[in-house]
DNA sequence: AACATTTCCGCAAACATTTGCGGAAATGTT
DNA sequence: AACATTTCCGCAAATGTTTGCGGAAATGTT
C-alpha cells in the first residue's frame, strides 16, 4: 500500500484511456466485459479507492450528513447520533459531527463548517439561545436540506423531527392524577426552550382543569446542580410535594440527588415520574417510572426523513415521534 | 446565498484572474495592499467559501480526522469524542465518526471509509474481537497517522494513549487492603480486551502477594446483564463477599442492580469500587467511590499527541494518564 | 537616459474524476 | 459488395483550487 492507486495508473497498465477504466469500474454497458474483468482485476489487486475529492468536485455532493448537537457527551444525542451513523452508513453516508456547546455563536461556526464540507444535508438541535430561525432560512435556500430535531427554531416552516412533547407531557399529567396526587413539583428545562414551552403547557393544560385540589409548583432549572437545589429546597419546605415530574433526565439526576440526601422513601413518601431517554431512570433504586422518548428512534426517523427529503420530497414536514409510559417502581 | 461563490466569479467581476484572487486571500506577498482589499471586500460580499474539495483534491490532505469506536452511545466514548471535537475544531481539524460496533468485519469498513474520505487522522479504540494488528500496519504503512487509545492493539508497535490501567487497578487492590476486606468479588470485562488482562493482573498481583486472608473471586462478565446475573449469584452465596470490585461503568451498572435487588447496605453490608469515567457513580446512593479515568482527558490527550505526529514527530510513543481515587460514600 | 531592481499580476499545469460526443472496427442486412 | 447497424473505446472539457514561472510596468540607481 504505497501511493493510493489512480484511474491513471490502472489505464496506462493496460493500455486503455482514463475513461474506459473508470467506465468499467461502474460496468457501463459501453465497456466489454472482457475488458471489465481485466480492469476489476487490476483495480482490486492495486487496492484502488477512488479519490472522494475528485469525485465530489465533479459530482459536487458529498455522502456526508453534518450532525450539529448542543453537546455529544449527552444519552440523548449520543443515542440519536449512534441511530443516525448506522443507517445513514448503510446507505452510503458518512457523518461530520459537530458540537454547539449551546452557544449561538459556536452553532453559527458550525453551520459554516458544514457548508464548508459541502455536506449533503445537516441534522441540527438547536442552541438554547438560538432565538430567530434566519441563519436557517439562509442556508436551506441555499438548497441544502436541513432536518430540525428535538429542540427546534421557535419560529418558521421548517422540516422538525420531534418527540410527542404534548403527548409525552399530556401523559405525565394524567398518570399524576390517576395515581391521586395532592403537591407536585414540576420541574421543567430551560425555558427559552420551545421543547419546554410545548412541555409545560401541555402539562398545565391538563393539571388545570381536571384538577381544582392539586397543588402544582412549577420550576424551571437549566442544570442537574439547580434541579438539586430546587428540589432539595422544596422538600424541605414546609409544603413538602408527595410527587415530583422531572420533564428529562439531566433534571432527574438532580432531583434524585436531592431525594438520596434526604430519608424520604420512593414511592412511599414521595413519587417520581420523568420523561426520559430511558437509561438513567433504570439505574435508580426503584427504577423510575418514565415516559420515554427514545433518541435511537428519533434518529432513525430524522434519517429516514433525510432521505426522503434528498430523493425529491422538499415539502416541509412535522414528525412526531410517539411516547408511551414505561413502569418503573417510584409512582 | 445562491449558487456559491469561487474564485472565478470573483475574479471575472474584479477583472483579476483566479489566481491573483487566491493570492490576495491568503495574503500573499506579491498582491497589492490596494488589491487585496478591494478582492476581500467582494469575497466577504459573496460570502465566499473555498470549496473543500478542490482544495482537498489540490492538496492531497482533508484536514479531517477519523474516530472509529466500538459504539458512540457510550459514557467514555462521548466523552472522549467531545475532548477531541473540542480540541480538533480549534485547530481547524473536523471529525469523521464510525462506530465498528464491537465487530471486526465493521471495524475494517470503517477503516475503509476513513481512507475512502482521506482522512488525515484516525483515533481508534479496538473492538473487542480485533485479534491482529495487521491490518492496523497496512494503514499506517500508506503513511496516514493512526492513534490508538484505550482498547489497543495486542502485539505491534502502535502510537497508543492509554489509561493508566495498571496503576488504577493496583491502586484500588490497595485501597481494598486498606479497608480491610475479607472477601471480594471481582468484576472484570472481556477476557479477550488488552485492557482486562492488564487490569486484572495489576489487581491480583497485589492481592496476591500482599495478603494471605483476603478471598478474590475474579470472575469476567461482558455485559452488565452479565454482572448483575454474577453479582446476583455471589451475594446470595454462603460465602457472601464482603467487597465488589468493578472493572468498567457498565459492570458497575449490573452490579448495583443485583444490589439494588438485595437489601444489603452500602457500605455497612458490603462495600463498592470500581474504576469509572466519572458519571454513572455519582447517580447512586451512597455515590460509589471510584477510581477515575476521564475519557476527556484521554481525547485531550490524544489529539495533542495527534497533532505532535502530523507534525513530524513520528517515532511511535505510548502514553499513559494517570488516574486518582474520587471518594464517594460506598467504602 | 540607460540599466537594474522591485512590484504586481497572469498563464498554465496539475490534482482525479465523470460524461457527452464522436469515431473506428466489427458485425449484420440486403 | 455495398450499406446500415451495433459494439467498444478514446478525446476533451469541466469541476475549483494552488503555485512555479515568466513578464510587463513601475520604481530606483548610476
Amino acid at each position: 500500500m504505497g501511493q493510493p492507486a489512480t484511474l491513471k495508473k490502472i489505464s496506462s497498465q493496460l493500455n486503455l484511456s482514463i475513461s474506459t477504466v473508470s467506465r468499467a469500474l461502474k460496468n457501463h454497458p459501453d465497456i466489454s466485459e472482457n475488458t471489465k474483468r481485466k480492469v476489476k482485476e487490476l483495480a482490486a489487486l492495486m487496492e484502488y479507492e477512488p479519490n472522494t475529492y475528485a469525485v465530489n468536485l465533479r459530482m459536487n455532493k458529498s455522502k456526508v450528513l453534518g450532525v450539529i448537537v448542543p453537546a455529544i457527551s449527552n444519552m440523548f444525542y449520543d443515542s440519536f447520533i449512534s441511530a443516525v451513523e448506522e443507517v445513514a452508513r448503510k446507505n452510503g453516508y458518512s457523518l461530520l459531527i459537530l458540537q454547539s456547546g449551546d452557544d449561538p455563536l459556536q452553532e453559527t461556526e458550525s453551520l459554516r463548517l458544514c457548508r464548508h464540507n459541502r455536506v449533503d444535508g445537516i441534522f441540527i438541535s438547536v442552541a438554547a439561545d438560538t432565538f430567530s430561525g434566519s441563519i436557517f432560512s439562509k442556508y436551506q435556500e441555499s438548497g441544502i436540506p436541513i432536518i430540525f430535531f428535538d429542540k427546534i427554531p421557535p419560529s418558521g416552516s421548517f422540516d422538525t423531527v420531534c418527540m410527542a412533547d404534548e403527548e409525552a407531557a399530556t401523559m405525565a399529567a394524567h398518570t399524576i392524577i390517576k395515581y391521586k396526587k395532592k403537591r407536585v413539583l414540576a420541574l421543567f428545562g430551560n425555558p427559552e426552550l420551545s421543547i419546554t414551552k410545548k412541555r409545560k403547557e401541555a402539562f398545565l393544560k391538563v393539571l388545570g382543569k381536571e384538577n381544582k385540589n392539586l397543588i402544582t409548583d412549577v420550576q424551571f432549572c437549566s442544570s442537574a446542580a439547580e434541579a438539586k437545589k430546587i428540589t432539595a429546597l422544596s422538600i424541605d419546605s414546609s409544603a413538602r410535594p408527595d410527587h415530583i415530574f422531572c420533564m428529562s433526565d439531566e433534571i432527574l439526576i438532580g432531583a434524585m440527588k436531592a431525594l438520596h440526601h434526604s430519608k424520604l422513601r420512593i414511592p412511599a413518601d414521595i413519587s417520581v415520574l420523568a420523561i426520559s431517554n430511558g437509561f438513567i431512570p433504570g439505574l435508580f433504586n426503584p427504577e423510575i417510572t418514565y415516559i420515554e422518548t427514545s433518541g435511537y428512534e428519533l434518529g432513525k426517523l430524522s434519517v429516514k426523513r433525510m432521505l426522503e427529503y434528498m430523493a425529491g420530497n422538499t415539502t416541509p414536514k412535522s414528525i412526531i415521534l410517539p411516547s408511551r409510559l414505561v413502569e418503573g417502581g417510584s409512582l
